[in-house]
DNA sequence: CCTCTGATCTTCT
DNA sequence: GAAGATCAGAGGG
């Protein structure tokens, strides 16, 4: 199959669909195709789940209380840029930075389908038995992608390398998407309107048991 | 099926 | 010094 750099360019997600809060871009993100190229190679998977974090009053979100730090600086970037950081010393976590500049929103992209690359998948994650343990989590994901710190800031919307293409036109259907609350922060308690976790209905990528 | 634990880095106390 | 947006392996039922 070829593909033009003109039609990935087409299909990919544009600076005004990150520039929204981020329950919205968590919702909306289910369903479409997170790509990364290296060394020529392409590993895509869909995303099937993610969870919301909220600027400075969410206690579970690195910006909470306005914290800003070396490691937390990307976070106030704009809608579209991609904040990793390492997270138990050891896991490279995936964000997209969400609504406008100096507004720190993000979304975390907990779990993907893997589509293509399977190869180079199985490779980076060797101690993966089945198929759904590929990208089944934050932390796994990391790795199946080859995503690490020099990702950090990279732009979604300009980077040839690293961006998320429209696989859907139009968001899932709500009655394909369970919405929960968001996995290992319970410390921060249910302060949102809504829970903040989302992910595609039976899908067997998605993390924890279903 | 389940619970426990080591790995290893940033940030805060 | 402790905890954290995690994972995988060990051991018990």
């Amino acid at each position: 199959m070829s593909r033009t750099s003109a039609d990935q360019s087409l299909a990919r997600l544009d600076r005004a669909f990150y520039r929204r809060d981020a329950a919205r871009v968590a919702r909306e993100l289910l369903g479409q195709r997170l790509v990364h190229i290296r060394d020529g190679v392409r590993v895509a998977g869909t995303i099937v789940e993610t969870e919301a974090y909220l600027g400075t009053n969410d206690k579970a979100a690195h910006s909470y209380n306005g914290r800003r730090t070396a490691r937390t600086e990307t976070m106030y970037a704009d809608g579209g840029t991609v904040y990793v950081f390492l997270n138990y010393g050891i896991h490279h976590l995936f964000n997209v930075v969400v609504a406008h500049q100096e507004e720190p929103q993000a979304v975390l992209i907990r779990a993907l389908e893997p589509t293509e690359g399977l190869a180079a998948i199985r490779a980076r994650r060797p101690r993966a038995r089945q198929a759904r343990d590929l990208c089944s989590g934050p932390g796994k994901l990391g790795a199946a992608l080859a995503i690490d710190l020099s990702h950090d800031g990279a732009d979604l919307v300009t980077s040839a390398s690293l961006f998320i293409e429209r696989a859907r036109q139009r968001p899932l259907p709500k009655r394909q998407i369970i919405v929960g609350p968001r996995i290992g922060v319970d410390y921060a308690g249910e302060w949102a309107a809504e829970p903040l976790r989302f992910h595609i209905a039976g899908n067997i990528h998605v993390s924890g048991r279903s």
